[in-house]
DNA sequence: ATGGCTTTATGCTAAAGA
């Protein structure tokens, strides 16, 4: 089974370049995040063969999962603050598989209540994914995390110290996330430093090669044996009108 | 660079992103 994450920035922007990826690759799910608009183009996928459950919200923030097989949604908000409007959580079976679509807060700038936010989304994130381990519910979490798990995930260490995406207090929420016994995909196989997600549209970042990973599959211990590969695919990055995030794609052995 | 681009909003500038 093949699964996918990608930050659209902008499903209106960017869909011709989902449609074709998609064609190009296959995947059983796509797991999309910042769709930017209340509207989404569900019959668009459903020409390609995807049924499409969506989250959105005007303007901004949005998740979408595209599936080959049939959707049943399990959450379609984070639990934990039923005052939390932002369009971020999705929680579906598919397959039998419990897949988790977030786009988690960006949180800068940090001394605003923008950064409180993200590390209590972060808590609640990680509130939720126990009650799964305990209720021994296998599941993959994958999307835009907006955090540089560490130094060598980022093209310099230093000047991104002060920033939300990883700051220690952010790092330290993503561990204990990761201490309930999950598995960052792209490491299981992959030791490989300066391997990224993101590209800034300023500066030359692309062209540069100035990146940093902060897409993220996290798979609970069953998944993780049956994880055959975890792929960055860079290409659409070097498209026109590109994302500023390429997609990250896993494999599943039945 | 105190964000150099990019996108959405019912716009003619602001807000958000990372």
């Amino acid at each position: 089974m093949k699964i996918a994450i990608w930050n659209v920035n902008s499903i209106k922007a960017r869909l011709d370049h989902v449609k074709n990826w998609l064609e190009q690759n296959q995947p059983d799910v796509l797991m999309i995040q910042e769709l930017k608009g209340l509207d989404f183009p569900t019959t668009e996928f459903e020409t390609l063969g995807y049924e499409a459950e969506a989250v959105t919200q005007k303007a901004y923030n949005g998740v979408a999962t595209l599936s080959r097989h049939p959707i049943t949604v399990e959450q379609n908000a984070l639990p934990g603050d039923t005052h939390d409007e932002q369009a971020r959580y999705l929680e579906t079976t598919i397959n039998g598989l419990r897949l988790i679509n977030i786009y988690l807060p960006n949180g800068n700038p940090v001394d605003t209540e923008k950064f409180d936010y993200k590390l209590a989304w972060m808590e609640r994130l990680k509130d939720r994914l126990k009650e799964l381990r305990s209720n021994d519910v296998p599941f993959a979490i994958g999307g835009d995390f907006n955090v540089i798990p560490e130094g060598r995930d980022c093209y310099d260490p230093e000047g991104w110290q002060a920033d939300a995406l990883f700051r220690i207090e952010t790092r330290r929420k993503f561990r204990a996330i990761l201490n309930l016994g999950l598995s960052d995909a792209f490491r299981v196989y992959n030791n490989e430093d300066q391997q990224y997600t993101f590209w800034d549209y300023q500066a030359g970042a692309w062209p540069k090669g100035l990146g940093i990973r902060i897409d993220h599959f996290l798979l609970s211990p069953p998944l993780t044996d049956r994880l055959q590969s975890c792929v960055i695919d860079p290409k659409p990055r070097g498209l026109e009108k590109a994302s500023d995030h390429t997609p990250v794609m896993i494999e599943l052995r039945d």
